[in-house]
DNA sequence: TATACTACTGACCGAACGGTCAGTCAGCAA
DNA sequence: TTGCTGACTGACCGTTCGGTCAGTAGTATA
């Protein structure tokens, strides 16, 4: 059956450049990995750079990081802040990137390369929803809004993402060497605590 | 005079690394760039990896990312948090990033590569004089005291480094485009006014 | 049965890789 | 002057790199 090979290749290819880079991964390895012969890649894509980027949009697109910020911008304006403040479901994009230590993997490489157009970009709708969104929790004065809602979605992902993709440097902030998941839940609840309640106080 | 041309070398292999990440430099490329011969290195270093971790933690420890938190710590505990909020001395660390493009660069590839043994960690004595202060400052009711101190520094490291490190992706939820340094002063304002707001106020 | 197309392979290419090595040369001590 | 040392070079090594290509096997079309 056709595409079930492609597929294997476009697998390895994702696991071998989020361990390894763009660079440090070879075309034998991922071959090797796929179980294919070197030449099939050649087959199925135009060279080295036009399968890193395929695999890496189609990794980026297809999970869709940001509809995780979405889900809580919507749990927001259904719930309000003090409903996610206690139920925290404000973890939902922490537990998506906990979830896919693979994807972290990727999107730190592609922070340290910046050398391939890849879609790290918010889709500009997505992107327009989240903001609307938030626009309104600032003028029903559940946000405070003085500030730009941008700042928001930033400050929020920054957090979540200093977590796993600079975690052992984090962590010694913390005392914990160890790497567990109640680390972890304890790190989120604390900042997202701090955020919560600095997005809607006063100045 | 011996050790300039030493010095040559760490200088081009620091450029190299922090634009093109460890598997993307070639020792041909370094050479060039210092102007001595490839060979030259190999007779002041052993090899490429000892090259990299050589100029890595030069860098790393000579410039010292953790001293701008330790003198944001001290402003804080001399003048109170209000003042810092006015007069914007918390700003200590986002300058250092600003001012050290080729440091952000450096700390990109390590938090992808995460292949050798480089010093990001905190040296353990800096880390402590933070944590204590912050500490007191908790005691002292300026800082809330439900958090481990730790948390502040994490949440602080994050959204300097993020502007610098995904910039591109994150200056789209501004909707700037441009990388202007008036949008980086009016981010990291915001942000550090919700920081600041989140970790005086009662949870 | 002949044809055409796609998936797939192994042998192969030139270039670039990290690393080695014999040897040159300046400076310095005996 | 001789002998030694460390900085430094260019030629060279074996290997691996990304990429090519002729060819095979299988299958669908005519």
């Amino acid at each position: 059956m056709s595409g079930a090979k492609k597929e294997e290749i476009l697998n390895a290819a994702e696991k071998c450049f989020a361990e390894k880079g763009f660079s440090g991964t070879s075309m034998k390895e991922i071959a090797d990995r796929a179980g294919v012969a070197k030449s099939l890649i050649y087959h199925h894509f135009d060279s080295k750079q036009h399968l890193w980027q395929e695999s890496a949009e189609r990794r980026l697109t297809g999970f869709g990081m940001y509809y995780g910020i979405r889900e809580m911008v919507e749990l927001l304006k259904t719930d309000g802040i003090d409903r996610l403040r206690k139920g925290g479901e404000y973890k939902v994009f922490f537990r998506f990137l906990q979830g896919h230590p693979q994807f972290v993997r990727m999107i730190a490489w592609l922070d340290a390369e910046r050398s391939f157009p890849v879609p790290m970009i918010p889709p500009p709708e997505l992107r327009a929803v989240i903001l609307d969104s938030l626009s309104e929790l600032q003028k029903d004065g559940i946000l405070r809004s003085d500030l730009d809602p941008g700042v928001f979605v930033i400050v929020f992902i920054a957090i979540c993402k200093i977590w796993f993709i600079s975690h052992d440097c984090m962590a010694a902030w913390l005392g914990d060497e160890s790497g567990s998941a109640e680390a972890a839940e304890k790190y989120i609840e604390s900042a997202m605590s701090i955020l919560l309640n600095g997005m809607t106080g006063e100045k």
